[in-house]
DNA sequence: ATCGTTGCAAAATATTTGCAGTTGA
DNA sequence: TCAACTGCAAATATTTTGCAACGAT
């Protein structure tokens, strides 16, 4: 929705963005459901995705692309950066890299593109699944 | 799945890649779907999201998941490159630009992470959505 | 008091799967 | 031949929505 109102400030959000931020798995609607259940038993699947929407409008969620399965993925850090994903574990990771370069595309325009934002996922095999079988 | 079994060649899983790759829009399955059938009118839905999951796992499919709106896209391209998703108009654009930074990633370790490949989406507003209300 | 928000349940969408018949190698 | 593949339909999974009650401001 574009629905641009005066926005209230209610419990259920600001559990669902504080396990969010919580979270650095990136968690699905889902996963992140069973958690804010554990605080609050009575929210609803339907809130918890109408949240992350609204949430996703004021900047303080992402939602992320090209992971695998077909359940989104939700990001509670609003600043670019990259993540990997393991194609092993299919875990998502934030990376701790900076990558200047892709910074300074931000306000820029490209092929007659206006760029203001970046979501970067790089794929490959993290340690753990390179050394186990 | 992980099913590593000896693939024949059959008709509908060319159509389904031939489609894929004359589209630069990254279809949806469904929309994918509706080319192919002009092609092939008794194919079944089933039977695309089937051949797009084998076309992934022969590298010549991406999943670009979760762009926005619930339905996966796919990319017929192999090549890792540069996407545009316009904020407006919602369309997925290759770009041509070449970032040879991030090709330098390939191979590399970061952060104890092999990495294989990548996947970017800048986002942004396209010229058309700029100009128009 | 007002209107954004919630829980619930049902609807709408999207994707996967079982199965019996078909087909490529 | 024979296992991979297909169409169909049903099953699942995921996300959205209508609505009456609730609660933040």
């Amino acid at each position: 929705m574009t629905t641009t109102c005066q926005r209230r400030n209610t419990r259920q959000r600001q559990v669902v963005l504080e396990e969010l931020m919580a979270e650095c798995s990136h968690p699905t609607a889902g996963e992140l459901y069973r958690r804010v259940r554990e605080r609050l038993p009575r929210i609803s699947l339907g809130t918890v995705y109408r949240n992350l929407e609204i949430l996703q409008e004021s900047g303080q969620a992402v939602r992320l692309a090209g992971c695998s399965g077909q359940e989104a993925r939700y990001d509670g850090r609003p600043e670019p950066h990259l993540h990997f994903h393991c194609a092993g574990c299919e875990n998502i990771t934030d990376l701790e890299t900076v990558f200047p370069l892709m910074d300074d595309l931000l306000g820029s325009t490209l092929e007659n593109h206006e760029i203001d934002g970046y979501h970067v996922i790089l794929r490959g095999t993290c340690r753990n699944c390179r050394s186990g079988a």
